[in-house]
DNA sequence: CTTTTAAATGTTATATTATTACATAACGTT
DNA sequence: AACGTTATGTAATAATATAACATTTAAAAG
């Protein structure tokens, strides 16, 4: 599934492809440690790149955890309607996709009628894998 | 309604009196700044009655904000399934009792069939008084 | 009541995460 | 070219959180 990026900017590019190459959720001096040799040298470079990139909807940031994961779920780039699965055991973290939770839960309205068009979900458990042991 | 807060310690106690008090969620040097006076002095001393807060369900974190809240949910002291509306503009926080999202969360299994018994959900969007503005 | 163990505290230092402030460069539009 | 907007570079600093170690208090066991 190819996806189009050409109106990312030098520094957002280099960020996005090393968080979209990793298989875990990544840290913001994690990533400036990466690409280092790539020439971007200050924590604000990439904060500004990571803030740009969550505004586009293109990473997401795993709250509980101060780590940034690529997209998985092509409609993050129109909504900021997000739902993750995190294992506490060894941290693999999965975005969910699953249209009736969305729909629950962009529907939700709480007990003084207001609505919501964005949240954020993170569920925790432990994992297949993890679960085996 | 009065809760029993006997098992509390020292240090415990006042900070979670402090929180229990404030009208939004309090940061965590903001605490260590007011509880000064009463001998505390440390960041680890906050962090650690926090800590044992969060644990036993009597405050909350609100994740996007790195700020604490009093639980209003009685049944947060065995459960760890928190649901929160938080104003994007007064930041004001309330925590969602809604025992039929509680429920559809707490069924919830993802594409792999994995539950959980534990989540945190975060809802965005305008309070009734910012909507009026 | 005394010994033992676990929980909590005190204190210093340090690690990690994130932003302010200001100057410059690149880009898209008219 | 002139303008407004977005992105970049750089240094300094603010805000959030933990590590390490010593001591005290409280609960449990004998
Ligand atoms: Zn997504
Ligand atoms: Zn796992
Ligand atoms: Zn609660
Ligand atoms: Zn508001």
């Amino acid at each position: 599934m190819v996806e189009k990026q050409l109106n990312l900017s030098k520094n957002q590019k280099i960020i996005f492809d090393l968080i979209d190459k990793s298989p875990e959720p990544m840290k913001a001096y994690s990533i400036l440690f990466n690409v280092q040799k790539k020439g971007i040298k200050a924590p604000l470079q990439v904060y500004r790149a990571l803030d740009k990139l969550v505004e586009i909807g293109k990473i997401h940031k795993i709250e509980s955890r101060n780590a940034f994961i690529a997209c998985q779920n092509s409609s993050c780039q129109i909504s900021k309607t997000t739902a993750f699965s995190i294992c506490e055991s060894c941290e693999k973290v999965t975005e969910i996709k699953d249209n009736k939770l969305a729909k629950y839960l962009t529907n939700f309205s709480d007990n003084t009628g207001m609505n919501y068009k964005k949240y954020n979900l993170e569920f925790f458990g432990l994992c297949k894998k993890c679960k085996r042991k």
